[in-house]
DNA sequence: AGCCACTTCTG
DNA sequence: AGAAGTGGC
């Protein structure tokens, strides 16, 4: 129990004994010290939104009363520095070693890579492992040895790999604990006053912590899992896993759902149940792509930022406050849209379609910058998770090769008799469209007059008329593209110059600045609390898939209704009117950090570099990678280095946005050129 | 066989 | 949105 030779377990997202390599390892060792650091500034613009420290808070709660069962406890400590705070850790420990699995998001990837060799020059050793994902980014790749640039082809390989995904590790029985009386915790906080009235509802509908994930997954597993290719279309079902939240604090091991799943499949199978099997490969899908996103952050650490395919760099993004507004609030006049927006900042949740859906909208129809969608996402979903929704907004934004296309706008009107073909979603979400026939449900602003007046709804006063009528946002996007094609045609002529001329690049990547927090934090919707016509339900009985409550602000009808002349001269908003005063209230925005700094990051970022190393090599030197090797334990590490290796190139194209040697752009020719070449035939 | 309408899929 | 597939006649 003294200190001397104990190990340092550092848990981030991986708060789970079971299948937790990292502590796995830290207790075959000796005596631990579970160490947790809440660091949030260190995230950048990436400060966890409200609800997701509230899941982090519970998260933590929940191991911590479990390690205490085990002999130990968590030490929590408060920083902005986790380097520093591990290096305290050290000294009032006098841990010899340091544990922790791998993150990567562009953050982790740096820091964690400075942590190791801070902490080794301190003598310490450090190693680290895979807890995340089936296989790490670097063991998987094609013939050449290159990483993936579509997912269809990378999840083929990951499922087709020589090796099985590793078999999940029992959580421990018994931990040792080394002597932390010098290491005090500190108090954590995780929401201020303002926020504790808008979380006490989410317990309702969600209880995170490890064990929880465990009885999620079991009850998903031997529940709706069978049906999840029949029900995954719907809007509203309660037939996903809802094990998204749990797998981002890593609260369940993907190796173990993996397993799981794969067991019934083999099961189902035996019994030739098509449909089972059916669903148990679409459900591996979407792990699939989680594993994905991880891939692709690592392998590209500036797609949360940058478009992967650097034409869209030229798009000339309508930089309206007042339609991200309007978007945010869910009163854009589509009933599928508005409904997913409203459930969105009710809950923190949205069904996997719906997130498409209104994401797209804001993309294609808005020609909002997608980034300022992401960010949104980022702030209010309970799930938000870095690399996942990257990944998500490229595809939307049609920046991947294997994306939606660039030009493709999909009608709100039709996806919403697709996903909700009765219309039960809408009007639980839009109760001022509530006494709306289905037939018109979709599509209110061709309901003939008798209709709309007998379901009390008036167009452009209590429900809104569509922002941009479908026809317009088609014309307006073809005309942003063919800008978009020009300039990048120009830029490119001009960059050819350049070179010619023994230039650099100078073309500099100008992201989009985000509006300002105040702004957004100050923007309460407004209420106008029209009596007539209004469904009155109490919060308590929305109904949320599997959630039944909302994240709703108990304490703030009042603020709401003080807001109510400033917001009567907002002409443009068509605020509807009897709209539930349970989601009227805007989430607040989270911390007041700073968000213009993402933009200078964006021009400061390092160059990344990931060179494949041995094990915790001393030498960083770049070196291909090591295909055929299969470790795990600290086996096989990514090595952050400034020199070049064989994936820098990947990046360095995407500077200029137009492709060098063999950047993601030149490896995929055709959907650029493609694109472009019917854009110009078109326009020109 | 050949045509059309309808469904489903597309990360 | 558009391709590809299915099934009816």
């Amino acid at each position: 129990m003294s200190g001397g030779r104990c190990s340092i377990v550092w848990l981030r997202r991986d708060l789970r004994v079971e299948d937790n390599p990292a502590l796995a390892a830290g207790v075959r060792a000796g005596a631990i010290v579970a160490v947790f650091i809440w660091a949030p500034e260190e995230e950048g613009l990436y400060y966890p939104g409200r609800v997701s420290r509230w899941w982090l808070k519970h998260s933590l709660a929940h191991l911590d009363a479990f390690l205490r069962t085990l002999g130990t406890s968590l030490v929590t400590k408060r920083s902005n520095d986790s380097i520093s705070s591990l290096l305290e850790v050290v000294k009032s420990t006098g841990a010899t070693q340091l544990f922790f699995n791998h993150l990567y998001d562009p953050i982790s990837l740096v820091r964690d890579q400075r942590a190791k060799e801070v902490l080794t020059a301190q003598g310490v050793a450090v190693r680290s492992f895979n807890a995340d994902l089936l296989y790490e980014p670097w063991e998987v790749h094609d013939g050449e040895g290159r990483p993936f640039t579509t997912f269809a082809a990378f999840w083929d390989r990951c499922l087709s790999m020589s090796y099985d995904p590793e078999a999940p590790l029992l959580p421990p029985k018994r931990i040792i604990s080394a002597d932390v009386s010098r290491c005090p915790s500190d108090t954590l906080v995780f929401e201020d006053e303002s926020e504790k009235g808008s979380n006490a509802l989410l317990a309702r509908a969600w209880s995170p912590g490890w064990s929880n994930a465990d009885k999620a997954l079991t009850t998903f597993i031997n529940g709706p899992l069978i049906e999840y290719s029949k029900n995954r279309r719907k809007a509203d079902s309660a037939t996903t896993s809802f094990l998204s939240p749990h797998l981002h604090f890593g609260e369940v091991s993907v190796r173990k759902v993996f397993h799981l799943v794969r067991m019934k499949q083999v099961l189902w199978a035996n019994e030739g149940n098509k449909a089972g099997e059916e669903s148990v490969n679409l459900f591996l899908g979407s792990i699939g792509l989680r594993e994905y996103s991880r891939y692709m952050s690592f392998n590209h650490p500036q797609s949360h930022e940058r478009p992967l395919l650097g034409h869209l760099k030229y798009f000339p993004w309508v930089v309206d406050e007042s339609y991200f507004k309007i978007w945010r609030q869910g009163r854009t006049g589509y009933p599928l849209v508005d409904a997913g927006m409203r459930e969105l900042w009710a809950t923190g949740w949205l069904h996997d379609r719906i997130r498409v859906v209104v994401s797209s909208f804001f993309v294609k129809v808005l020609l909002l910058p997608w980034r300022w969608g992401m960010k949104y996402f980022w702030d209010t979903l309970l799930d938000a998770d870095l690399e996942s929704d990257a990944l998500g907004w490229q595809y939307i934004s049609g920046t991947l090769p294997d994306g939606r296309e660039l030009d493709r706008i999909d009608n709100p009107q039709f996806e919403g008799y697709k996903f909700d073909p009765n219309g039960e979603y809408v009007r639980r979400w839009l109760p001022e469209l509530a006494r709306l026939p289905t037939e018109w449900i979709h599509h209110p602003w061709n309901a003939p007059e008798s209709v709309l007046q007998a379901a009390g709804i008036e167009l452009g006063s209590n429900y809104p008329l569509p922002i941009v009528e479908i026809d317009a946002a088609k014309a307006r996007l073809q005309e942003a593209l063919s800008q978009m094609w020009q300039h990048e045609a120009a830029s490119r002529a001009a960059i050819e110059n350049e070179m010619e001329e023994g230039l650099g690049d100078s073309s500099e990547y100008a992201p989009i600045a985000f509006p300002e927090d105040t702004q957004m934090e100050t923007d309460h919707e407004p209420v106008r609390n029209n009596p007539v016509n209004t469904v009155t339900r109490r919060y308590e009985d929305q109904m949320v898939p599997s959630m039944t409550s909302s994240l709703v602000r108990v304490d703030d009808e009042e603020t709401s209704v003080g807001l109510r002349n400033s917001a009567a001269d907002d002409s443009r908003a068509e605020v509807p009117t009897n709209i539930n005063v349970n989601v009227t209230e805007e989430p607040r925005e989270p911390h007041g950090h700073d968000v213009m700094q993402t933009v200078r990051t964006i021009n400061t970022f390092p160059q990344f570099n990931f060179a494949m190393g041995p094990r915790d090599s001393e030498d960083s030197t770049a070196e291909s990678s090591s295909s055929s090797k299969r470790e795990r334990d600290g086996g096989v590490v990514p090595v952050w280095s400034p020199s070049s290796s064989n994936y820098s190139e990947q990046f360095t194209g995407e500077d200029n946005g137009i492709g060098t040697s063999s950047s993601y752009l030149q490896r995929h020719p055709q959907s650029h050129q493609l694109v472009n070449w019917r854009r110009l035939s078109q326009t020109g």
